[in-house]
RNA sequence: GCCCAGAUGGCGGAAUUGGUAGACGCGCCAGACUCAAAAUCUGGUAUUCGCAAGGAUGUGCAGGUUCGAUUCCUGUUCUGGGCACCA
């Protein structure tokens, strides 16, 4: 009887199918434990290798959790909302219901194909009205409430609204202190009377945790479209290469800045990484500063007044010049007749430049305004200036630049010839600027002598006194913009009226996404939702949500998926709690798990669930990377027409090649005996000669060998007449190793693999390529190496010959040990995520019973309910094979029993300053003293001692030893 | 540019707390079985010097701390991820 895997692995998939064996009960007696994946996007490219990885390592320890006696939710749904269904709709006309149905067929076929113990019973997808009924429930909540800074939570307008009849907004200041009504900032309870309701409608907006207001998007004329940030290239479209500019436009925002206090706070209760804490800590990017007031000295007189953001107030001696981001309005007021010009070239400069291009120029830019600043305290007069490296949206849009201490700041000064002042003494060479807090003030007044440290708080103090500025607790984060001009998301329930936004009742619920006939752009950059009569005839909202909408509560839906009363009943969700484990790619570290984090603080303040933080650990899965293949192909420089002839050299030969005379001459007739189509072809022709290379299809290159039969049927016989130029008979192709994708032909599919060499052998081996929280790339090539390891284990049972080989007889000490050892290892391997050692630790225990030909039945046993999470249909079988009528997915972890572990002495390393010279066996239980005369009595140790005598024996027990000389 | 992570044989990786660097697997080499091949099994495989015994070197690079560093510290290079409308 022999390991027929595809049998097997039918045969228990439809069994654990036909008994329900995944359904999980939200009433149970034993612990929970929520294990969770990030769900995926259904693209149109299906599954590749890499996807699952992640889904694997969960499964693995789902079903570990399960045979350690836990009632484990482990779902599955889809992200089913998104940009490249809405593209595919524009380009192909099919509507994004359809194709995206169409692709989460396809996934759920992979996914089945691999062995998952997810619940299906629990599937959700965020595109179906029945879910996104709650995604705009919770919306129209977070609509309805507003952040209470007094008591640090979400609470209903109500609260804010009985506030201002009482005493006015003195008790909640407008959470954007830019924001102002009839020019002033706080208004009393008569004021409020006194508003009518478009008044009163405008200042909650300003409150409201969803709420409306004005933001830039990119915007291509051309197309008539708004552009996400990944098709705008170089401040051109992807599609087309059409310019790109900034565009204004009403846009719906989330107030996640009002927890950020609470976002990071969090942090300390949660096991995320250090790194991924760091990551959200930055994103949030508290920082305790300094708004300081400068006076203005200009031409035009209108500003009297700019206000700057510091968090260095200690070096406003430093400063050489001020800085304002160019958007800013107020600029115009500064610039005098003779760089007005400049200015407004500048200005359409940055129009066009994205955020990111802007910070991430290396190259220096900026202009002068003509205006200068007044220093606050020796009255000096300062440059302001415009630069596209300072944002509008964070601080106050305008940096007092301190060329000393800050290195932007130093590079532009050097850039635009700006003297430099030194504070800080001999901290600074003149080579560069820096940042230190420690050194001693010079040049700074009644700074002079001070540690910089210290002197914030005299500075800031003395800057509070004088009434020009106030210490100013920032964040880099900005409220989330919350609106899409798309078709492809969830509507937005909300109807407009006389320019009022009026909440949909929660029984109108869902607002359903209505078909349209074509997914072009509405008017003036409006979504196709503009473009539908009956739904602006209705003044319902045109903006659709983000993709991050639906993502930031599913974990919630899955523990109560048939509910139509609730988005999640409190008693699902108090029963399972948080997710216990969540495994994800670090690629959503500030996108999805800020968002997700917010939603569920707010269902918390609202007490629709009893915990603030979803997620209580969370490990990062990381990349697999693709293993791209290349050919090369020929491409003459002087004589073109000969390029047309799909020619491809190996790999090898474009390095050796150098282009001699010689050279040129032998591989001119090499060309000429390839093909009569070279027979023009003279030795000067191949002068410039060049190597382009060409992505091909990793499928059918069997490592670095190119199969030239199945390139040449490739795309349809597009290279067919292709002709090779080859090395030892061979066609070699280069490599590199990049993100997998289809258009870079590295994409493996997991079917194929499953189909040969069996699910098992699939999920062992994606975890043995490594640690999972690693990046790595793709290699077909090791998996024969565990596909021979479920053979070997499988003739532990039964061998070709003989049959049936397990035997009931008792396990020796020999045989225990190798059982317990593994037990313990690979408990704790799997514990502790470690599944590439858990793989291992496996094939060491089938080794070794190997050698001991252990075929005991009570030692298999034990080993199959370890591997079960692992391989679970190799495991099922054999175990049903063994004669047990329950299925091993209920079975009883084993325990590791020590008394098979112990041992009396070890080998110790014995090491001269470090270096390890021999090995001597020695008692577990000897003492220094005793170490120290067996160690000298050695004859190889007294060899290395040459008859010095040793300074120092250091031994550790049970590690090392170590002879200092 | 900013933030985060990583770098160990020909390749993927192991070394859990500072204690024998290279477990396990791939690949490669040799051998057994076979008419042959596949499959399977056995042995070898960091580099380098040496017939060997044995020695020297070695965890991206340059320093440092330590009896001892892949592990800790400082600096640096390269690669990957994120940077707010891909998901």
């Amino acid at each position: 009887m022999e390991y027929n895997f595809q049998q097997i692995e039918r045969k228990w998939q439809e069994e654990w199918k036909k008994t329900n064996a995944y359904k999980v009960s939200n009433d149970s007696k034993a612990p929970k434990y929520y294990v969770l994946d990030m769900f995926p996007y259904p693209s149109g490219s299906g599954l590749h290798v890499g996807h699952p990885l992640g889904y694997i390592a969960s499964d693995i320890f789902a079903r570990y959790k399960r045979l350690k006696g836990y009632n484990v939710l482990h779902p599955m749904g889809y992200d089913a909302f998104g940009l490249p269904a809405e593209q595919y709709a524009i380009e192909h006309g099919i509507h994004p219901a359809v194709s995206t149905e169409n692709n989460i067929q396809n996934f759920r076929a992979q996914l089945d194909k691999i062995g998952f113990c997810f619940d299906w019973s629990r599937e959700l997808r965020t595109s179906d009205p029945g879910y996104y009924r709650w995604t705009q429930w919770i919306f129209l909540k977070l609509f309805k409430c507003f952040f209470n800074r007094v008591t640090q939570k979400a609470e209903p307008l109500e609260t804010l609204v009985a506030s201002f009849e009482k005493e006015g907004n003195s008790k909640f200041p407008y959470p954007n202190p830019q924001f102002k009504i009839n020019n002033s900032s706080v208004f009393t309870a008569l004021d409020w009377s006194g508003f009518d309701e478009r008044m009163h409608q405008n200042i909650l907006m300003e409150y409201r945790l969803a709420y409306c207001g004005y933001g830039e998007v990119n915007w291509c004329e051309a197309l008539g479209t708004v552009l996400a940030n990944d098709e705008v290239i170089g401040g051109l479209s992807e599609r087309g290469g059409h310019p790109v500019v900034k565009k204004k436009l009403r846009q719906w925002y989330l107030r996640i800045t009002e927890y950020a206090d609470r976002l990071l706070e969090g942090l300390e209760r949660i096991e995320f990484s250090e790194a991924m804490k760091e990551m959200q800590t930055n994103w949030i990017g508290k920082s305790y500063g300094t708004e300081i007031d400068f006076e203005i000295k200009s031409e035009k007189s209108e500003t009297k007044k700019f206000r700057i953001y510091t968090t260095r107030p200690d070096t406003i001696f430093g400063v050489d010049f001020m800085v304002v981001a160019p958007e800013l309005s107020w600029v115009e007021s500064l610039i005098s007749a003779g760089q007005a010009k400049a200015v407004e070239d500048y200005i359409s400069y940055v129009r066009n430049r994205s955020e990111r291009e802007r910070q991430s120029e290396k190259k220096i830019t900026g202009c002068f305004t003509g205006a200068y600043a007044i220093h606050p305290f020796d009255q000096r007069l300062i440059p302001i200036w415009i630069s596209e490296y300072v944002l509008a949206g964070y601080g106050t849009g305008a940096i007092m630049a301190v060329p000393c201490g800050d290195e932007r700041d130093f590079k532009f000064a050097r850039h635009f010839d700006i003297p430099i002042t030194n504070i800080i003494g001999p901290h600074f060479t003149g080579l560069d600027a820096n940042p230190t807090k420690e050194a001693i003030l010079e040049n700074s007044s009644f700074l002079d002598g001070m540690l910089m440290r210290d002197a914030i708080a005299v500075v800031i103090d003395r800057i509070e006194s004088a009434g020009i500025g106030k210490r100013k607790v920032n964040y880099k984060m900005r409220d989330a913009a919350f609106s899409r001009q798309r078709y492809w998301g969830e509507p937005i329930p909300v109807i407009w009226k006389d320019g009022i936004a009026h909440p949909m009742k929660d029984s109108e619920l869902p607002l359903e996404l209505p078909h349209v006939e074509s997914y072009k752009p509405g008017p003036e950059g409006e979504g196709p939702l503009a473009n539908i009569p009956e739904w602006t005839h209705r003044h319902l909202e045109t903006n659709t949500m983000p993709g991050y909408a639906g993502s930031s509560w599913y974990f919630l839906r899955y523990m109560d998926p048939e509910n139509q009363g609730e988005f999640c009943s409190r008693k699902a969700s108090d029963y399972w709690g948080q997710v216990d484990l969540y495994i994800g790619g670090t690629e959503h570290a500030v996108g999805h798990l800020l968002y997700s984090r917010m939603w569920n603080k707010f269902l918390f303040d609202l007490g629709y669930i009893g915990h603030d933080e979803p997620y209580r650990k969370l490990v990062n899965q990381g990349m697999i990377q693709g293993n791209s293949r290349f050919v090369y192909r020929l491409h003459f420089k002087t004589a073109e027409e000969f390029s047309k002839i799909p020619v491809f050299i190996s790999y090898n030969r474009t390095l050796t090649y150098s282009g001699s005379l010689g050279e040129r001459k032998e591989l001119c007739s090499e060309l000429k005996a390839l093909s009569d189509q070279f027979s023009e072809l003279v030795p000067a022709d191949l002068e410039g000669l060049e190597f382009s290379p060409l992505h091909t299809d990793v499928n059918f290159v069997d490592g670095f060998e190119l199969n030239i039969n199945a390139f040449r049927q490739w795309r349809n016989g597009e290279y067919a007449a292709s002709q090779f130029l080859l090395e030892e008979g061979k066609y070699i192709c280069g490599s590199e190793v990049e993100k997998m994708s289809k258009s870079k032909f590295n994409t493996v599919n997991p079917n194929e693999l499953v189909l040969k060499y069996g699910a098992d052998t699939f999920r062992m081996y994606e975890m043995f390529l490594g640690p999972v929280e690693q990046s790595k790339p793709w290699d077909t090539k090791g998996i024969e190496g565990v596909h021979r390891f479920l053979k070997k284990l499988w003739r532990l049972f039964f061998e070709e010959a003989k049959g049936k080989v397990w035997v009931d007889e008792k396990a020796t000490d020999a045989e225990n040990k190798v059982l317990h050892r593994t037990i313990k290892r690979v408990e704790e391997d799997t514990g502790r995520f470690s599944f590439n050692t858990g793989v291992s630790s496996f094939m060491i225990a089938v080794n070794e019973l190997g050698d001991l030909q252990c075929h005991k039945k009570e030692v298999l046993e034990k080993l199959l309910i370890l591997l079960a999470p692992y391989a679970p249909h190799i495991a099922e079988e054999l175990w049903y094979q063994l004669g047990n009528l329950s299925s091993i997915l209920n079975a009883a972890y084993p325990k590791s029993e020590k008394k098979f572990l112990v041992e009396t002495s070890k080998t110790y390393p014995v090491a001269f300053n470090g270096k390890t010279r021999t090995e001597l066996n020695i008692l577990l239980d000897a003492s220094q003293e005793q170490v120290e005369s067996i160690v000298l009595a050695d004859k190889a140790v007294q060899k290395w001692l040459e008859g010095k005598t040793p300074k120092r024996i250091v031994y550790v027990k049970n590690r090392m030893i170590n002879i200092v000389l």
